[in-house]
DNA sequence: AGCACGCCGACT
DNA sequence: GTCGGCGTGCTC
């Protein structure tokens, strides 16, 4: 006697096996079972689901061959519970995936690969014994008093708030200043949480890879101290997308089994599975990096609401310049407010002097000029004391372009609607877009010219001037200046960006140049001037959120200025902008992150942006720019036979900025609503239309499609 | 998405 | 004569 079981595999979205698969089984098998199941010619990973109650609750959807027997079920590996799989359906179904496409994706690949028996070889595996942390040893070992480091007012309150706060469970706003400690609150609130039940796991997330290593050091550090010899290798793992399928494994399985006490990773650690969840931290919240950019396109911040409600486990999303959308969540209550806000305006220190706000006037220089005078002056004066700067310019390479002096040629790429961007150090032309590499020709391809020049400047060029400006300059001891830069180009090879940072913590380096890369989380002691060269393009730019980007940059490269206390006094950030007057400059003159919020969200519910309404984008990728724009102008009409359609409004179909990237038009449509139920009906009913009109031999040109829900641009 | 089957060019 | 290109089509 055999059972019917629903299982999900991975299923792409727009594969007609969106719904869960039958198969059957000997044993009735619980929700969330993992199992291998054959499908076509191989076998695959599957979790069992469960059956749909409600309108087709009798039969299990009746397939229409025979229904193949399950494989196996992976034995040792506890079924997933049910608020991971509530959150995988809520995921599917808000960005219009299939649930096996984001159940399956949730899963470590690993996993995926193991048979059962290489499986139960791996779970055989002895857990780690009590004595194998080197840090709990060294605890031990070396009982000198330590004390966790005393709190400021401003975090002992915030905790406070946060411990007091069982009427308002809802997510906190970590609102801190950079420097004002933000971690240290995390780090209590985790021990907290750790110390009130000897099971209780924490997630803490933070945006970039790069984050990682010295979050997970300064957990790592503490949580040995203060667990002593109950804190294992296995108590602390990390989940992001650099680690080995191995590796990723292990965590997976630690965090699983509740040995992990605490994840740390980024945006897809909030599909970790934690049996024991009691709190989620989401640090630099703001941060677009927890926007996924293909396949299901989730926010892992706004999953990490919903996980926290699903899961009752309070929230805590910081950032010293939050996302106007959790800004606007954290007005007060009485204003229909739902998070917490939290402050933390100071420095840890005492010290509250933020570095001087620097504008420089651009149009009294003269014209082209890279570095206006009393830049340059300052950068000079800094280097002779011994002190360090940075210069932020977000254009890699050489120069943005390559310019025949005689015809119009430019470097344009082949395959994109790009420029292919000059990169002098291995004189090629590469296309930012698609990689397309060649050699720098050395004449005019169009017309023979030898003269041929770049055109615009970008990090490399910026590293040789600045060598050149400041040649006759001299440190303290007399030695030359030594200018680097840290870009993605010199951080390719892995190691490289730590190396390179070492080097400038260690005073190796008087001037960094670099990408905003440079800007994010690094505290550099020595740094007492930051300089953004020209950042006035997000003032105008049709990216409704680019100032938000912009803000949030400047103030957190601001942030990298006069961290030690000694020079916090004289540290700066200079602007160099035409527009001086402009009231973004004028808030980050003041460090005035909610005035500027207020400027902004006054213009985005003048206009009606979000957060003020809800937005979903339909890409389409083809062949030719009319197809793609045919399928979406398509979808646009069928999209008007919907009940919801009067409730979302539904725009142009538009070419995207870079309208070609490696021989495949893009174009995309948005759409609108103030209600984000009507936007989601909406949506999960255009879908099989959609789905339909791919088939139609009209849109034959067209490659793929899909639906980008809450986009980060537009 | 995989992974088949299925028809046309350069190799042992 | 095979190996192999990726163009349609199916998977409980």
């Amino acid at each position: 006697m055999s059972v019917q079981i629903s299982v999900l595999v991975q299923t792409p979205a727009h594969s007609p096996l969106a719904e869960p698969l039958t198969y059957q089984s000997e044993l009735p098998l619980a929700a969330g079972t993992l199992v291998r199941v054959p499908l076509g010619q191989s076998e695959t990973l599957g979790v069992v689901w469960e059956l749909q109650l409600g309108a087709a609750a009798d039969p299990p959807p009746v397939p229409h061959k025979t229904i193949k027997p399950i494989t196996s079920v992976l034995e040792g590996v506890a079924p997933l519970s049910k608020a991971w799989r509530q959150m995988v359906a809520f995921s599917a179904s808000y960005y219009q995936r299939s649930l096996g496409e984001v159940a399956l994706s949730a899963l470590p690949p690993q996993l995926k690969s193991l048979d059962a028996t290489q499986m139960q070889r791996r779970l055989r595996r002895k857990p780690p014994a009590a004595s194998a942390s080197q840090d709990a040893q060294a605890a031990e070992s070396s009982p000198s008093p330590w004390a966790l480091p005393e709190l400021t007012p401003a975090q002992a309150e915030v905790l406070q708030r946060m411990d007091h706060a069982s009427e308002h469970p809802g997510p906190f706003l970590l609102f801190g200043a950079t420097g004002s400690g933000k971690t240290e609150v995390y780090l209590r609130a985790v021990q907290k949480v750790l110390e009130s039940d000897p099971q209780a796991q924490a997630l803490v997330m933070v945006p970039e890879i790069n984050l990682t290593p010295q979050l997970e050091a300064r957990f790592a550090h503490r949580f040995a101290q203060l667990l002593g010899s109950r804190f294992l290798p296995d108590t602390l793992v990390s989940m992001h997308s650099g680690m080995t399928g191995p590796q990723r494994l292990k965590s997976w399985l630690a965090a699983h089994q509740g040995q992990a006490r605490i994840v740390l990773g980024t945006r897809m650690a909030i599909f970790a599975s934690m049996p024991h969840l009691q709190l989620i931290v989401v640090d630099e919240e703001h941060d677009p990096s927890y926007k996924q950019q293909e396949g299901a396109r989730y926010s892992a911040r706004d999953l990490a609401v919903f996980r926290g409600r699903l899961e009752n486990a309070p929230v805590i999303l910081g950032s010293a310049t939050p996302s106007l959308e959790s800004w606007h969540h954290s007005r007060a209550a009485a204003e229909g407010g739902r998070y917490l806000r939290l402050e933390m305006p100071d420095r840890v220190g005492g010290h509250s002097n933020f570095p001087l706000v620097r504008r420089v006037d651009m149009n009294h220089q003269p014209k082209g000029a890279v570095f206006s005078q009393p830049l340059l002056q300052a950068i000079q004066e800094r280097v002779a004391r011994g002190e360090q700067c940075m210069i932020l310019l977000n254009r890699r390479g050489y120069a943005p372009v390559l310019q025949c002096s005689d015809c119009d040629w430019k470097s344009e790429c082949t395959h994109c609607s790009a420029y292919r961007v000059f990169h002098k150090i291995d004189r090629t032309l590469r296309c930012h877009h698609c990689g397309f590499t060649e050699r720098v020709p050395r004449h005019c391809p169009a017309c023979g010219n030898p003269d041929i020049r770049p055109l615009g400047r970008g990090t490399e060029q910026l590293e040789e001037h600045l060598s050149e400006l400041l040649h006759a300059v001299a440190r303290p001891d007399g030695s030359p200046v030594r200018v680097a830069r840290i870009d993605a180009d010199t951080t390719q090879k892995k190691g490289t960006l730590e190396s390179q940072l070492a080097s400038v913590h260690a005073g190796d380096v008087d001037v960094l140049v670099g990408t905003q890369m440079i800007a994010k989380g690094h505290d550099f002691r020595g740094i007492t001037l930051v300089a953004a060269l020209n950042p006035d393009g997000a003032l105008f730019s049709s990216d409704f959120r680019a100032p938000e980007r912009l803000f949030s940059l400047l103030l957190q490269a601001a942030g990298r200025a006069g961290r030690s206390p000694d020079l916090s006094a004289q540290s700066e950030m200079w602007v160099q902008t035409h527009h001086p007057q402009h009231p973004l400059y004028a808030a980050l003159k003041a460090h005035n992150y909610p005035e500027f919020a207020r400027q902004q969200l006054a213009e985005r519910e003048q206009s009606a942006l979000p957060p003020f309404s809800y937005q979903a984008l339909l890409r389409a990728d083809a062949r030719t720019q009319e197809v793609a724009q045919g399928f979406l102008s398509a979808a646009r009409l069928a999209a008007t036979q919907l009940p919801a359609a009067e409730h979302v409004s539904c725009f142009a179909a538009v070419p995207l900025t870079i309208q070609r990237v490696a021989n495949v038009e893009r174009a995309q449509m948005l759409l609108e609503s103030t209600s984000r139920t009507a936007l989601q009906h909406h949506l999960s009913q255009w879908h099989s239309l959609l789905h339909a009109l791919k088939k139609d031999p009209a849109h034959k040109g067209v490659i793929r499609w899909a639906v980008d829900v809450d986009p980060l641009a537009i």
